[in-house]
DNA sequence: CCGATATGGGAAACCGGTGTCATTTGCAAG
DNA sequence: CTTGCAAATGACACCGGTTTCCCATATCGG
């Protein structure tokens, strides 16, 4: 039978050789559809199917004669080895898994954007998966996702990226990971940051130069370590400005729109009113903006805002928002390709840049203050 | 070897069984993660590999007093069959794929969501993979994608599941696929739509209520069966109150933002400007916005807005946008059930929805006319 | 009581690759 | 002219399931 197929094969091949020349000959084929194996390819380049693994798998010594003639069959025939074969004999899939706990939509996305122009022409597939950071199975859920499809690597996003317990798991169970996150938390291998801190007092700065002195800062949620860290930035141009940042001008957030607006109402009933505020990222950014509408107060001559992540929206809204751009799809596309490492980029030696800077994007946001 | 494999995980899981008493035994495992195997079951049940095998795919005719020795068994030591040991003998893996071209990105992320949430607890995972409209080998690249992968179904998201070239495809190659749309394309069993049409004439219906006459549309781009459907629904709507109109107030636009602002600034050149404009999404319908606050026309005093899709950015602009909300989510849920169908919802024998009802969302960017 | 039929269950091949180990060959060193 | 060693290649078991085929019982009508 095997024989058989064999000669089925081969058939539509010639048939596909000579395509260009007849008429076309659209006859659909049978619901199975006949793929070349390798032992297809070891009979017609009269080898045994272990050298054509040796040509594939580039291991081992072999005879330039031999790997030539074997890489001419398989061009010639189209062959790919069967994924489902490798994964089975390799006990190792080649799935890099994305795994996240809804944090900001559209940083998943452009994750993946960047994730899967890596993924692009190599052997790899990305294979996404939300988890719930708040259930208590949370770790053995991730672990058993692991361990049954046999994960060549997984991308972890933040927050759940700064579980150490996490990326003792992914060890545990012999699978490659990459962090992402707003600040170093790993070895260079195991991470891919960006600096929000040093952005923040950028950020920070700008204001400050514009003449703002009270400035109130909306937090993210605590135990956020990127909260914490652009947080902390705030506070240190603050503090190098020869600011002092009273506990009143700080309002709590939790990186959604409802709670910018929240957070902006709360500093909106300050006397006097803060003329600028620092939102840490733009969705509450947006929220600020949203109240101050609803307030009658003027975006920027009343009140200057400034973003983080400069998402979309940022851009949308009037006026478009000053805020932090981070480079979410290059820092996406360098942990795929931390994991799938000297596998692809096997010609370049250079290792993948682990830390990113984020640059502040001026739009109409912000003006100095009013007299 | 064999054996010897099987008694450490029979150690193992005595452990794990007096974990909670003892005081925690951190002892991380060797890099080799051992899980029980059929074999392990088989033998610890006294059967036959085989049988173990019926039980798990519920085939054959079996003794119930074996089935439940065997089940217990597989309950007790946790025993899940390998995946890829599956995918390589079934010739079909247990993975869904959503094929999408790059479409409104907060689209694609609804989706996501949707699937995930019917996948979640199944044996199925989600593999995504964006593909180029523009290159000539897309279906060649789908092809091998499908095959190579021997993917159990794919989702196709819009504007590519409008080309019919591609669902034959999957048949051909024998893999279930559902698509997505804004009209019905496809038998049942293969579509999921919402109706947009009947919710574009909802929504210039309610223009024509609030008094407007002058009412210019943004168009998507051509070749989308979703712009396609929209228009008419628009058209409809105003023929039905015997509002004639003409060319001038249509224009083209293509889904973006930049292309929203362009084409709001052509409308907004008319003499005499319209009172209303229906964007046909909401990228586009920000965009009018963007453009009318730069013109210094107040929204919704001298122009109203109506936009679709209510991505996050309709609720976060000001004012916020009257919209019409389809249930992305669910229909990614309901085209996720369609696909992996008996296998999870056998209990109900209920069909999954084809077609979801869009419903328009008031928020404060329509207002009547001013005299 | 016998042969026919249905049912439960096992042995072995198979899916398509990879790992281990042995074998053959060529060539330089002793 | 051996011996030694490395390069080149093949035979075969194995990864962990499923499928085919076949046998052993049990049931049953006559």
């Amino acid at each position: 039978m095997r024989r058989k197929l064999s000669v089925t094969f081969a058939v539509t091949f010639s048939i596909n050789c000579y395509a260009t020349v007849m008429t076309g000959t659209p006859k659909l084929r049978p619901t199975k559809v006949e793929k070349p194996t390798i032992n297809d390819i070891a009979r017609l380049a009269g080898v045994s199917k272990k050298t054509v693994s040796r040509v594939i798998n580039r291991s081992g010594s072999l005879n330039d004669d031999t790997r030539e003639k074997i890489e001419a069959v398989i061009r010639e025939t189209g062959y790919v080895p069967n994924p489902q074969a490798r994964a089975l004999a390799l006990g190792r899939n080649f799935l890099i898994g994305l795994v996240h706990d809804n944090p900001n939509a559209q940083m998943i996305l452009n994750m993946q954007q960047g994730i899967l122009e890596a993924l692009r022409d190599t052997e790899f597939e990305l294979v996404v998966r939300p988890v719930d950071r708040s259930s208590p199975e949370m770790l053995d859920d991730i672990r058993s996702f692991l361990v049954r499809q046999r994960l060549y690597g997984v991308i972890l996003l933040p927050p759940i990226s700064e579980i150490d317990a996490l990326a003792r798991l992914c060890d545990e169970v012999n699978c490659k990971y990459v962090r992402m996150g707003s600040s170093v938390l790993d070895d260079p291998a195991h991470m891919v940051a960006s600096n929000d801190r040093d952005a923040v007092v950028e950020a920070t700065r700008h204001l400050v130069a514009q003449g703002h002195r009270r400035i109130g800062l909306i937090s993210g949620p605590h135990g956020f370590n990127s909260a914490q860290v652009r947080r902390d930035g705030f506070e240190f141009a603050l503090a190098e400005a020869g600011i002092t940042l009273p506990r009143s001008l700080i309002a709590d957030g939790q990186y959604t729109f409802e709670s910018g607006i929240a957070a902006a109402e709360s500093l909106f009933d300050l006397q006097p009113r803060p003329t600028a505020i620092f939102a840490c990222n733009d969705e509450m950014a947006a929220g600020v903006l949203f109240a101050a509408r609803s307030r009658g107060i003027a975006v920027p001559e009343q009140l200057s805002i400034i973003g983080f992540d400069d998402t979309p929206i940022a851009a949308r809204v009037w006026p478009p928002l000053t805020t932090v751009r981070w480079p979410i799809v290059a820092m996406g596309r360098s942990a795929a390709l931390k994991i799938i490492g000297s596998t692809a980029s096997a010609s370049m030696d250079d290792q993948e840049p682990s830390t990113f800077v984020s640059t502040l994007v001026r739009r109409g946001s912000v003006a100095p203050p009013m007299k």
